[in-house]
DNA sequence: TCTGGGGTCCTAGGACCC
DNA sequence: TCTGGGGTCCTAGGACCC
């Protein structure tokens, strides 16, 4: 099996090129929502440098004096990009998986020549919508992931992984663990002190160890950066569970008539959202939160959760909810900084179906519990626990007795499902 | 002074039921 | 001193990603 990751290069930065030639070759970068802080940058910016994620008042200087451009962001010239050139790419492969915005994996399986494709692909991206991209291939996502990460030193922006073995090992050597896709700062600090420095000492690391430490989650990908596949490409994801609108406010809200206008503006936005994407919600969370960069700031953050009597994506009754809880929330003296919405338990407008309609089938519950059991007694496996072998959060007990490394391999291991 | 927004998955623990 | 066990449902919180 081979995997491909494709990335487009500084997306952000490299949609605004498309539109304006005159910004390639210089120092780019282009900022959050509201001009907070640094999303993208050029290869010329990372190496002014400016790092991801910095706020723009730290940069004003490199600004000002022409050095850096910053630009606002225009997510919806973004997002129209993006399904143009995933639309290309999935030509490439056998099945695709849209990951991000800027990101896709593909099964390359089929091809005599994975890097000769890739190579092929790029450069018809680049042709056609002019996106740059690099692309990293390996037996799994976590090492196409990785390989990508290669790809950008390479002259065709193409690097494939070898196979495990002894290869595979003198390249996760020369890789520092943290770029390893899902090892973030937690694991990180952790490592440290276990003195892993390298993918290589991570992949060396006993999955006993691993499991113990940060359970299943980290157990695969130990496992997938030994190339044995955990994470299968997830071809039909399943529609989206949770909606968020929230933002910062430019200038701390202190009454209740502020924070109350602040709310139903992003109320009214979901029920938008939500109506756009032919969903209802059956609950809503409103949050407020103080700054919290501030110390002393006054402790007035907090959220509520209110459920519909019908699921809705009707604006009068989100916005009747959304005031009520802004009601609760609000609280004299408070000074806030960000507040959200969050619509929960979406539903299907059309036929007020969950997302997930299993009904619970208490023989069938049974019969796969055995399957499950005697496949790991089969296989000598441990049981793991694991919520995510392609199931709902809802079978978790079931889950829970499947070992790790079938959680991919469902219909296979049981036969059933 | 100024510090993003939108997601997912997993774990733990409590209430409740049989 | 003893005081079930397994399962469902829900929430909160922590970790990660781009």
């Amino acid at each position: 099996v081979d995997i491909a990751l494709i990335d487009c290069t500084s997306f952000y930065v490299s949609c605004e090129r498309v539109f304006d030639p005159s910004l390639r070759g210089k120092a780019v970068v282009v900022l959050s929502s509201n001009d907070g802080c640094v999303v993208a940058r050029s290869a010329e910016a990372k190496a002014v440098p400016v790092a991801m994620g910095v706020p723009l008042f730290e940069i004003r200087d490199l600004v000002d004096s022409g050095r850096v451009l910053a630009l606002s962001s225009n997510y919806t010239l973004y997002g129209d990009l993006s399904a143009r050139v995933m639309t290309l790419l999935a030509g490439y492969g056998s099945a695709q998986e849209i990951y991000s915005i800027d990101e896709c994996f593909l099964n390359v399986s089929d091809s005599s020549d994975p890097v000769a494709t890739m190579a092929e692909a790029r450069a018809r991206v680049l042709h056609d919508l002019g996106i740059p991209t690099k692309a990293g291939i390996g037996p799994t996502k976590t090492l196409a992931k990785l390989a990508s990460e290669i790809a950008k030193d390479q002259a065709n922006g193409v690097f494939k992984m070898p196979p495990p073995g002894p290869a595979l090992a003198e390249v996760l050597a020369r890789l520092p663990v943290a770029e390893v896709w899902g090892f973030g700062p937690a694991y990180q600090t952790v490592f440290a002190g276990w003195g892993v420095a390298t993918a290589l000492d991570a992949a060396r690391l006993p999955l006993s160890q691993m499991r113990q430490r940060f359970g299943v989650v980290g157990e695969r990908i130990v496992r997938e950066l030994r190339g044995e596949r955990c994470l299968a490409l997830d071809l039909h994801p399943a529609p989206k569970q949770t909606l968020t609108v929230s933002r910062s406010f430019g200038e701390q809200v202190e009454t209740l008539a502020d924070l109350r206008a602040a709310v139903a503006v992003f109320a009214e936005r979901a029920a938008m959202k939500l109506r756009r994407i032919r969903r209802t919600a059956s609950a809503m969370t409103v949050w407020v939160s103080a700054n919290r960069f501030d110390p002393s700031a006054p402790d007035c953050s907090g959220s509520v959760t209110r459920a519909f009597p019908v699921p809705t994506a009707l604006t009068p009754e989100i916005l009747h909810q959304a005031d009520a809880a802004v009601r609760q929330l609000w609280r004299p003296g408070g000074r806030w900084k960000k507040a959200g919405v969050l619509m929960l338990g979406l539903t299907d407008a059309a036929t007020q179906q969950t997302t997930f309609p299993d009904p619970i089938d208490r023989p069938r519950t049974a019969r796969l519990m055995a399957a499950i059991d005697a496949a790991n007694e089969r296989h000598g496996r441990t049981m793991i626990r694991s919520a995510a072998a392609g199931l709902s959060s809802r079978w978790k007990p079931l889950a829970n007795r499947c070992s790790a490394r079938f959680t991919t391999q469902w219909d296979e291991v049981l036969g059933v499902r």
